[in-house]
DNA sequence: CCACTAACGCAACGATCAGTGCGATAATTT
DNA sequence: AAATTATCGCACTGATCGTTGCGTTAGTGG
C-alpha cells in the first residue's frame, strides 16, 4: 500500500527511513508493552522526525501491518528434502522456532490487535509456502493432502499454542505434529 | 484480580458500574478501532468518571482482560447429548457460533493485543469445557482422545481461521472438522 | 438507627500526542 | 548540469490523556 509511494522515489533516504522505522517497531514492541508503541516514541527511536512517520503511514495500525508484512513475508525459505514429510517438519519446523522468539509474538500480537487485518498480515505468504510444498509433492507423483486442511490442522494448532494458550510451540513439537497430520490423512484416505 | 477488591463491597453501586464499564469496553470496540479504546471514552460511554476507571482498574490492558475472562466464561453450556461425537458438535458449532459475531472477534483482538496474557483470557474456559465433555465420555465407558489433541485440532483450526485467516469459520464447519478430527482419531488408534 | 469506610465524582495539573504550514534537502528528470 | 518534485525536518497549536488531592455518596456492621 504504502510501497506505492516508495516505489515512486526508493532513492537511499526513503528506503534508509522506512527501514530505521521498522526496525525501531520491531525493538520497541520487545521492550515496552504494546500500548507504548506511540508514533512519538516511533520517531525518537528510529532517529527520525514523528511528522515524517505520520506522513507516510498515517497510524500506528497501518505501520504495524506494514511491518508484519514484510517481517514474515520471505523469512522462511522453502525446503526440498525429497519427500513431503521431510519438506513439512522442516518448514512447519521453521515456522515454529521463529514463533518461539518472544519479540516476534510480542509484534504478532500487536498486529493482531490493530485491526481486522492484522492477522493475516502475520501469515505473510505461509499459505503459499505451504501450497509450494504440496504442489511440489504432487508433481512428484505422491498424494498429499489438501493445502486448505494442512493450513487447518498444521498452522492452525501452531499459531493457536503460540497465541492463545501459554504453552510453547516447540520445533519438535512441530515436527510432531506434521507426523500426526499425514498419518491421519493417510489413513482416512485408505 | 480486581474480584477481590469487589467482593469486598459487591453492593449494587460497584456492580452497576463494573456492568457498565464491561458493557461501554463490548460496544466501544464494536464501532470504534481498538486505538479508540481510551479510559476517557470508555468512562465516557458508560457514564462513569475516568478516575472511576483508571483506580479500579489501572491500565486499559487489564480492563480488557478482565472484560475478556468474564465474556468468555461460562457462556456456553456443556451439552449432553449422550454420545461423544455430539457433545463435541454441538459444542464446538456453539464456539464457532460465538466466532462468528465481528463484535465477539473485535474483543478478541483487542484483548490479544493488549498484552501476552491477553490470549489466555480470551479462552475462558473452553479447556475446562472440552475437558468435561471427554471425562464424561470415559465415564461412559467410551474410549476418548487425549484432551490436548483435542484442543489441539478442534479449537486450533477453529480460532486459526477466526483470528489469522480470512475466512468465516461457521457452525457447519465445525461439525465437519469434529468429523473429521474423532475419524482420525479412531483411525489411529486402531 | 447510627458510625464507619469503601467507592465514586469533581476539579485541576503536567505531560504527551496528533496534526499543520513552511522551509530545506535530496533524488529524479530533461 | 539545472530544473523539478517528492520527501523530510522544524516550530507551533489544539486536544486529549493519565494522575492526584479532596469532598461526597452509598453500602456495611454494630
Amino acid at each position: 500500500m504504502v510501497d506505492a509511494q516508495a516505489q515512486v522515489r526508493p532513492g537511499g533516504r526513503s528506503a534508509k527511513v522506512r527501514a530505521a522505522v521498522h526496525h525501531a517497531v520491531a525493538q520497541l514492541l520487545a521492550e515496552e508493552p504494546a500500548e507504548a508503541l506511540t508514533i512519538p516514541a516511533i520517531a525518537a527511536r528510529a532517529g527520525v522526525h514523528p511528522t515524517t512517520v505520520y506522513r507516510r503511514w498515517g497510524s500506528a495500525a497501518q505501520l504495524l501491518g506494514d511491518v508484519a508484512t514484510s517481517r514474515f513475508s520471505g523469512d522462511v525459505v522453502v525446503p526440498d528434502t525429497g519427500t513431503l514429510t521431510g519438506d513439512l517438519e522442516r518448514w512447519l519446523g521453521d515456522v515454529a522456532t521463529d514463533l518461539t522468539d518472544p519479540d516476534t509474538l510480542a509484534l504478532i500480537r500487536a498486529t493482531i490487535g490493530s485491526g481486522p487485518d492484522g492477522g493475516c498480515a502475520c501469515l505473510g505468504d505461509r499459505h503459499e509456502q505451504l501450497s509450494a510444498i504440496i504442489e511440489r509433492e504432487r508433481s512428484r507423483g505422491g498424494r498429499a493432502p489438501e493445502v486448505e486442511h494442512a493450513a487447518d490442522f498444521l498452522l492452525g494448532p501452531l499459531y493457536y499454542r503460540a497465541i492463545f494458550s501459554a504453552q510453547p510451540a516447540s520445533s519438535d513439537w512441530a515436527r510432531e505434529l506434521v507426523a500426526t497430520f499425514l498419518a491421519a490423512s493417510e489413513a482416512l484416505a485408505a
